[in-house]
DNA sequence: ATTTAATGTGTAATATTAACACATTATTTG
DNA sequence: CAAATAATGTGTTAATATTACACATTAAAT
């Protein structure tokens, strides 16, 4: 479409002068993304935190976020982001909820599009030199700043729901992995105890793993066996994942 | 919180400083909501459309909506929509995606949050006098102005996947109705064929429905019965819904 | 009185999920 | 080097949920 074509439709249309008119000029909001990052170590599902900007929430943490910018596309932003605080690309995102209360933000009216992101922990360790941000269990995640508190619970849960029906979890884990560490991952995340054996059986039949023939090194006891996840059968598994009821 | 500590915060944080500006000048993006509205009408599952208004779209129906504007929020200006074409209040309404890709519209950008509601047609059949509006069957919708057909795509099946979840399909139906009638919603909805012994033994055994001792009446048919949807057991019956895989 | 087009009902086979215990192995400790 | 530790690895049975399937019944229409 040229820039012809686009003043022809404004001309033949009333309400399309109407709706122009309204986004030039009055009708404009500033927009941001804010980022659940997700991460897991120690055996504890974590979230990356940073230390709120505003005097008034000086104590209390807040989620990555940034204004979008008029010529940026939406998952463009939350990449941005990202990258900006992990250095990583490359990153399992989905978007989760537009928060758009009048008064959410203290600044003024800002709406904002949540994601939440899984990242391997690992791949960017160094990157977090910043001491405004941190790492921080889910479990203790309680007093975030403006409505954050509210977007990290729904994106929580979002994670919680999809990791029962997609294999989102590998995003969390190393390339090579035992399946202790996998099933600690899922216990972390969904908060519940599972059968071992169960577990096992789950993934095993679904084709999900490649026994790669390693097995665990400088572990304190019997090693495990380390597997690959294995995404070529994936489509075929969609029906059931993990039997967790909510 | 007053005027003064906001002031007292924004002088004190320099970024925060930074964020007023940018929210007040050079970043604030126009916001719209669009809905996708279902109707259950002669069997059918439907959406109500409205012609584009866009001269170059003018053959191709599009999704209602509207600017959001500066002080309202988001789900009050889709319930504003909603009410607006429908008249109707205390509608079904849930929240399903932002689409903010720079070029997704014409009179420039533009981002939309998408909503899907669900409404029982006879109540608000005497408003759609407008011919600019129809109700049309989403086995047919499949060229719709702008992006909204992938909105559209998006919000219908997030509706497969909920109604699997949640007991939302009573929100298109009259307060009283029959089995088969319930069960054509799930079937056109979902857009196959279930088995009517198997689907009246799931409904009876979730405790759903409440027999009212009344007959449908006018049917060329030996009348079935009919049922009332009951909300208190629903907290209960979170676990399985219709068994059907995607 | 017959035809029509639906309602209403139960059981058996299959698939999935849940519960459950013991021998094995590498490491660490005494 | 023997014992203790802390995990891995493995199979079966019971319970539950899902699927497949057929015939008598009823009210209205012809």
């Amino acid at each position: 479409m040229t820039a012809d074509d686009i003043k022809a439709m404004l001309h033949a249309s009333k309400t399309m002068q109407a709706i122009q008119s309204e986004v030039e000029n009055t009708n404009r909001i500033a927009l941001s993304v804010d980022c659940v990052i997700f991460g897991f170590e120690e055996n504890k599902l974590k979230v990356l935190l940073i230390r709120s900007d505003l005097k008034k929430y000086k104590e209390k943490w807040s989620l990555l976020g940034d204004l979008i910018k008029p010529n940026e596309d939406l998952d463009s932003a939350a990449y941005r982001v990202l990258h900006q605080r992990t250095g990583l690309d490359d990153i399992f995102l989905e978007q989760v909820h537009t928060f758009g209360a009048v008064k959410r933000h203290p600044a003024g009216r800002v709406v904002t599009v949540a994601y939440y992101s899984l990242i391997n922990v690992e791949h960017h360790k160094l990157k977090i030199l910043d001491n405004e941000l941190h790492w921080q269990d889910v479990k203790t995640v309680t007093d975030l700043a403006f409505d954050h508190q509210e977007i990290f619970d729904t994106c929580y849960k979002r994670l919680q729901k999809r990791i029962q029906e997609h294999p989102l979890g590998f995003n969390l884990l190393p390339k090579k992995f035992s399946l202790r560490e996998l099933q600690n991952l899922y216990e972390s995340i969904l908060d519940i105890k599972m059968d071992r054996r169960n577990f096992r059986k789950k993934f095993f039949s679904m084709n999900l793993l490649t026994d790669i023939n390693e097995m665990e090194k400088d572990v304190p006891h019997r090693p495990g066996k380390l597997y690959q996840f294995n995404f070529k059968k994936y489509e075929k598994n969609k029906k059931t994942w993990i039997g967790i009821d909510f």
